[in-house]
DNA sequence: CTGAAAGCGCTTACAG
DNA sequence: CTGAAAGCGCTTACAG
């Protein structure tokens, strides 16, 4: 049998209400029963049963997460554990647990979403991806659940999120290319369904456009998925038009495939990435790429969620984390 | 307010008790008072709340995960992530959630451990390293508190746990570069805080001892962390002495480090490294690695743990995962 | 097959 | 500053 409340009572000889009060520091209680009932606790081992806190409390202090599922990407890319990671250190600060889930499908993850809400198991759920149509932030959001996104999603009205700045972030890095010299930059881009896709097309159209360079369609590619095979194919496709002076890609596996075909093509063009994944460092030539920082995003999206779970007054209910661009071979 | 048991009862004209006896699919509940209880409970949208069913159960169907920090290798190494997916697989099936935390050090990870069982969170706790000396093994053995280790601990009386055989992927390895003709093998190996530092190099060992190759202690390195530059090092100091037909090393990050030593000085020497992560098929030259299945070892690690939680009965308390030679140039 | 009652281990408004 | 009592939302041995 477990030691409770009543055991440090009884040996303190005070009231449970007592012992409950110097767990959950009452300020008003005598230092004398406090020593009394520390030392009774102390002397019995004593340890809250975290379960009927919760009970009592109608929270768990508790953060839930979805990791979906992206196959490839999700071990060649380590953003999930390090987004988990920067959620794990700022919870930990504020003495919140986290579970997960690990979802095969949207669909899936919609049901794990659920199931935190309806069993009363987390106070706050933070999601790790948004979707053009995401059920997920329909579901939250009409229930009045507290969740927020990491990545801007499609209807931010009242909703919480943590993102790059994706706009800014090409918009920087295709100027720089053009300072290079570049004139005919390519664009190959990924699913429109991800809105940091589109965010990060309008980067590019935009620098192109203020330095009055013209936005060639046919130098604009749509990748299906974020594979080196896309990357490879896109390229083939771009170059059948014309062999750009540079090509900005919106994710390291199109880059690396971009780059496989200029290899085997033997042709001298300018490659970025975006992600900056371990993988990079290691192409031939190095790719360069833009780090996205997601252990900051994962640190500030937990930030965000348990203050507002703590009722702290927020003034902003989002936060856009800085990106930085690492410069490789690739562009030099 | 939520909708209680009560309110379910009520609607449906019987007790609370038979509301909880229908929930939890108690036999003995005639068919129509089961309709009767359904009906109401969809009709209210009614769903248990968990942390109730916890308390009165003394149980929460939720796994504990201690994540430990490895710097460097936690992102370039997705082991973590493709066990946690291997982990959350099973367990989804089996209904268990998994709360995790990532222990900054192990003194970090031995505190979670406490948390974890004192606070009553979790039914049993999945450790992803094992120590030398480990002391979050050591406190959950004595307070019999259910566990499984990923990696096979050192003293493992009792202990669950679930491992590759690394003796015998070395083993093979070293016997399949003999039979390429490689006569003098060097091994650049981890810590021996691993055990499976310790195994990898008996293999290696036993290996060249069956075919009557003597074991060259100079020939011998124990790296002091896995990384490149500690590859890097090792390669140096072996070269210093002889330079080998092979090299066997633990970790691909050692072996990333050997090939650039190889590479710097055009040397022509066979290269094994260990683990397989994405980043060894982009070396130059590919690497040759062993997969060990990450995925597969988290499976059945919660697989272990959780039918031991449900008490049945196992004949056996671990679990050997297959590994897979992956060739690649480096050994062609 | 079903219900009334006690219990899981806390918290907290109320009273003093 | 402290205690008695009711309550959080379930479960289950006991009785029928």
């Amino acid at each position: 049998m477990a030691i409770t409340i009543k055991d440090v009572a009884k040996l303190a000889n005070v009231s449970p209400s007592t012992v409950s009060r110097v767990i959950s520091q009452s300020p008003r209680i005598s230092d004398a029963t406090k020593k009394l009932v520390y030392s009774a606790m102390d002397e019995l081992k004593y340890k809250p049963n975290a379960i009927a806190r919760n009970l009592a409390n109608a929270s768990t202090k508790t953060l839930g997460l979805i990791i979906p599922n992206q196959d490839e990407n999700l071990f060649k890319n380590p953003f999930f554990i390090q987004a988990m990671r920067g959620i794990s250190i700022y919870a930990q600060k504020k003495n919140y647990k986290i579970m997960f889930n690990y979802g095969a499908s949207p669909e899936d993850e919609l049901s794990f979403v659920h199931e935190f809400v309806n069993s009363k198991w987390v106070d706050g759920i933070i999601l790790l991806t948004a979707y053009e149509n995401d059920l997920c932030i329909e579901y939250l959001s009409e229930e009045a659940f507290p969740f927020v996104v990491v990545g801007r999603p499609y209807n931010i009205h009242d909703i919480m999120w943590v993102d790059n700045d994706n706009f800014q972030a090409t918009y920087n890095l295709v100027n720089s290319l053009i300072q290079k010299g570049c004139q005919d930059i390519a664009f190959v881009g990924g699913p429109q369904k991800y809105i940091f896709s589109k965010d990060r097309l309008e980067g590019y159209k935009r620098a192109l456009e203020l330095r009055n360079l013209t936005v060639n369609k046919d130098l604009i590619i749509e990748a299906k998925d974020f594979t080196e095979e896309d990357g490879y194919q896109s390229m083939a496709k771009i170059c059948a038009i014309k062999v750009p002076h540079a090509v900005v890609t919106t994710d390291d596996l199109l880059g690396f495939g971009v780059l496989k075909y200029l290899r085997e093509h033997e042709l001298n063009v300018k490659v970025t990435g975006f992600n900056n994944i371990p993988l990079s460092e290691y192409q031939n030539p190095a790719l360069t790429s833009v780090d996205i920082k997601a252990e900051d995003l994962g640190y500030n999206a937990a930030k965000l969620l348990i203050k507002a779970l703590e009722g702290v007054e927020n003034t902003v209910n989002h936060y856009i984390v800085g990106t930085e661009l690492v410069e490789r071979e690739s562009t030099l």
